[in-house]
RNA sequence: GCGGGCAUGACGGAAUUGGUAGACGUAUCGGACUUAAAAUCCGAAGCCGGAAACGGCGUGCCGGUUCAACUCCGGCUGCCCGCACCA
């Protein structure tokens, strides 16, 4: 007698409906307002994880609910299809790069595909198809000609065994991750993309993106990291003068360090260069101690846990600089493993009474403590610094010209001074760097450049991109197989014809990843990166969905591309995404057999009593916390095989329920099944109701069970589209929920009743229908429609069943709760008092004592102070 | 070290932003249907006391503002995240 609702049948028939009409496809519209939508594309891996679930539900809901409500939306797919992975399954698996990248592709995207996604699939591409980076390229050029482009040395992280410069994510312990050789540093030139030179701007536009999350502006801001400082030029003494003199034929320099606080100069006992400052190697020429503990420092590892148990050491070079100011005679220099290069100009005065790192290498080296900032409420004579430094606000003292005055008037007292005298200049310093694209692997988007021994580096003339990777390509020895091919990076010289060596680094695939939101707009354009006039119509995204590991570098990284890409021309806009929506991760206990071996969720059997066992050999097993679900730990479960089972409209609905997106999401078998249990509820009730035809007009009278429902059914309207417009997707469902607990209220019997639930159900297929699309499609044609749900523009509320004509109204005594009082909607103020305090709760409560003071809020609260 | 976030029943969470705390769901318990189970439906439930009416307590802790505080302010505690020898 009951039909059941038949998953796999219903969602492969929409499916395939959806696909046949081209329902998700996007032209420029210019009738309607867009509304851009979109998800990070994912890294082609072979599956999807449950995060890509996730992260695709949720884009997928905006993009449903955006179209419902008439906008012409972009809700576009790619693979971000560049990287090492591929690679390491060529060298593993002696598959090439590009069929293991595109067999997977075909298979996460059948994945894609079965979770039922808003989706225009004609504008999708991989990253390593030569119709895209042939653009990427193109860019590159673009970018080269108006400066944007620099060839520089830099230190990097080099493995020694695999011939290759590694990320510092895949150093571990000083290690490379793959060959577990010691990771060297090396100078090497590479390409830069200059984002430093929009350091200043990509900061103050972080105001402007009112509609990211606080937290990933802040992180940008921290990362780009702006001090405000001065320059401060250190000569050196007479004797260090000639000492270097002998040292090397060029004469001394001064040296030049950065400072934020040129009001505690007074306060300095030291100069320290870094260990990679060219007056560093110089000396070392001379001095072989020198160059040993150079050495040295080079050697331990950048990791955080080594720099956090490294002890500041230095090696006193013997020279002796000359203070800024006059009467503080010489200081020493010396070269401290502490102070980077890459940061500022690689050399510091130390002034240990205010900074902690300084004071640390004073006491290890018995360097002078001299305060210079007098703490509030602190004497003069008395005031001493022990083993902490002190960084706080105060009063300089012992500073001469610069006596009683607060930090910060110092500060620009005291540069001043220095530019008075010439000997540096205030300035602004940025943490952020210079982005490195170079790297030296195959499978990337090859830099079109071409060096010739007479022209130098020469760009690729356009008419020749795409430089092709070449697909003969041997993976059995290490280092760049660009490099060991035997014919590819042999080329002429555009310039002079002569022979030349094309760049054999491929781009970071970060550069993928920086323009393809452009390139969706214009994706079946086969002559430009982007066409400009739909560029114009689609960008900026409206809403960008991802994980917010991607919070600093893809997202800053976008952002200068999109700038770099309106200076040359190709797109209108400075911020690539409007809104930004950064989703939490999808967590699982984990669980480790008796050997403390992970096992997978289904290897394991929960008993009643709480412990665990395994499914096969029923040994015990350890229940972890739940944490963020890894491959390592094993505390995964595949999307595939739930969709196979419950379909995909239950994974969705499973991922919006309860935990809000932006929070960590727990994975459990039973909230599974209670988004399965109730998609087959709402399905059922639509399938078996006895209703009135499609379009039967609503009666004009409603029994009182119908006219609270029409009131729940208004409601569920009003809170549900607010919920989405808030990204509030879990209370979306709580108020469909509600609606559904609503409409079972109804009187089956009654025709009348009926009218109302044919209204009800109709507003519960489309409000459910951005979230459970085949179930409500299915519902819909249930019902009797002829058209898509997904066609059908959004329910409006009636606003004149959004307010109650009866309200409950809360009595408070002394702010206590002590009855609540029917009354009628916007009764006035005195008659709601004089009922609220007739009420036999009321009156016991205030115990015969008068009212002092009587506060009515309307339709709300009557609060009574006895 | 610097920056940021979070804390509500057994659990996930809600509370229109100062106005009835615990919506909605999970798990639990009781009932109906069933030979039985599953599914489904109905009902109970913050904690303490009470048969109930009702009363007391209650949103990490301490204090403040207010007629009224999960919400605002000050001070702690505990977890989580980002950056980190950035001068």
């Amino acid at each position: 007698m009951t039909e059941r609702y038949n998953v796999q049948a219903a969602e492969t028939k929409w499916q395939k409906i959806w696909a046949d009409k081209k329902t998700f496809q996007a032209t420029e519209d210019r009738t309607k307002p867009k509304y851009y939508v979109m998800s990070m594309f994912p890294y082609p891996s072979g599956r999807i994880h449950m995060g890509h679930v996730r992260n695709y539900t949720l884009s997928d809901v905006v993009a449903r609910f955006k179209r419902a409500q008439g906008f012409n939306v972009l809700h576009p797919m790619g693979w971000d299809a560049f990287g090492l992975p591929a690679e390491n399954a060529a060298r593993d698996r002696k598959i090439h790069p590009a069929q293991w990248t595109y067999e997977n592709i075909k298979n996460m995207r059948a994945e894609l595909v079965r979770m039922g996604l808003a989706i225009d699939w004609s504008r999708e591409f991989a990253t390593c198809d030569p119709s895209y980076y042939k653009h990427q390229q193109k860019l590159f050029l673009d970018f080269l000609k108006v400066g944007l482009v620099d060839r520089k040395e830099s230190w990097v992280n080099w493995d020694p065994v695999d011939h290759t410069v590694l990320a510092n994510e895949q150093v571990i312990d000083g290690k490379g991750w793959r060959s577990g050789a010691p990771v060297e540093k090396r100078q090497l030139s590479q390409w830069f993309l200059k984002i430093t030179a929009y350091a200043d701007e990509l900061l103050a536009a972080l105001g402007t993106l009112d509609r990211w999350p606080e937290k990933v502006r802040l992180m940008q801001e921290n990362w780009i990291g702006k001090s405000a400082g001065a320059r401060v030029r250190f000569s050196l003494m007479e004797t260090a003068q000639s000492r270097l003199r002998e040292a090397q034929s060029s004469r001394a320099q001064d040296i030049e360090v950065f400072t934020t606080r040129p009001d505690t100069l007074f306060g300095a006992s030291f100069i320290a260069l870094s260990p990679n400052h060219p007056l560093a190697a110089q000396l070392a020429q001379k001095d072989a101690k020198l160059a040993g503990f150079i050495a040295e420092c080079n050697r331990t590892g950048t990791s955080e846990a080594v720099i956090e148990a490294a002890e500041k050491i230095g090696y006193d070079t013997g020279l002796k600089a000359q203070h800024v100011f006059e009467g503080q005679g010489a200081l020493p220099v010396y070269v401290a493993n502490f102070v980077l290069m890459e940061y500022g100009t690689g050399a510091i005065f130390g002034c240990p009474a205010h900074d902690q790192r300084d004071l640390d290498f004073a006491r290890k080296y018995k360097l002078p403590v001299k305060p210079v900032v007098l703490p509030p409420g602190e004497d003069a004579k008395n005031f001493a610094v022990g083993t902490e430094a002190y960084t706080g606000p105060g009063v300089i003292y012992n500073s001469q010209f610069l006596d009683g005055l607060e930090v910060e008037a110092a500060k620009q007292k005291a540069i001043a001074e220095i530019e008075k005298r010439k000997a540096g200049t205030g300035t602004v310093q940025f943490r952020l760097r210079d982005w490195g694209i170079s790297r030296q692997r195959y499978w990337g988007c090859p830099i079109p450049i071409i060096h010739c021994e007479s022209c130098g580096p020469v760009p690729v003339p356009e008419k020749d991109l795409p430089v092709q990777l070449p697909e003969d390509v041997s993976f059995d020895r290490p280092g760049n197989p660009l490099d060991h091919h035997p014919t590819w990076k042999n080329v002429a010289c555009p310039k002079c014809n002569k022979p030349a060596r094309r760049e054999t680094d491929t781009c970071d695939t970060f550069v993928d990843s920086s323009w393809y939101f452009a390139r969706y707009c214009s994706a079946t354009n086969s002559d430009k990166p982007v066409e400009r006039s739909q560029a114009d119509y689609w960008l900026p995204v409206d809403k960008y969905v991802g994980g917010v590991e991607h919070a600093i570098l893809h997202l800053l990284y976008s952002r200068f591309f999109t700038r770099a890409m309106k200076i040359t021309g190709h797109v209108g806009v400075d911020e690539p995404f409007a809104g930004l929506f950064t989703q939490g991760m999808i967590c699982h206990e984990s669980y480790k057999d008796e050997k403390g071996q992970w096992l997978y969720p289904e290897e394991v059997q929960k008993n009643a009593d709480g412990t665990a066992q395994h499914v096969k050999t029923e040994k015990p097993v350890t229940v972890g916390r739940s944490e963020t679900m890894s491959k390592s730990k094993k505390n995964v479960v595949d999307p595939g095989k739930i969709i196979d089972s419950y379909g995909a409209d239950t994974a969705r609905l499973f991922m919006l329920s309860d935990s809000p997106p932006e929070r960590d999401l727990e994975w459990t078998d039973a909230g599974v099944d209670g988004a399965w249990r109730y998609l087959n509820r709402i399905w059922r009730k639509a399938a078996e109701a006895q209703l009135p035809p499609v379009g039967s007009p609503l009666p004009t009278q409603f029994t009182d069970k119908g006219q609270k429902a029409r009131r729940a059914i208004h409601r569920a309207i009003a809170d549900v589209s607010r919920a989405f417009e808030q990204f509030h997707f879990n209370v979306a469902v709580a108020r469909v929920r509600e609606l559904s607990n609503a409409l079972d209220e109804l009187d089956a019997q009654s025709a009348n009743d009926m009218h109302v639930l044919r209204e009800g159900l109709e507003a519960l297929a489309q409000l459910v229908g951005p979230m459970l699309p085949h179930v409500a499609e299915d519902m819909w044609e249930r019902l009797g429609h002829k058209t898509l749900l997904c066609d059908t523009p959004w329910p409006k509320a009636d606003p004149t069943l959004l307010i109650d004509e009866t309200v409950t109204i809360a009595v408070q005594v002394n702010g206590k709760l002590r009855a609540t009082i029917m009354m009628p909607r916007n009764t006035a103020q005195k008659d709601a008092e004089a009922a609220a305090l007739a009420d036999p709760n009321v009156q016991r409560a205030m115990d015969g004592k008068p009212a002092k003071k009587i506060i009515v809020v309307p339709n709300k609260i009557v609060n009574v102070v006895a």
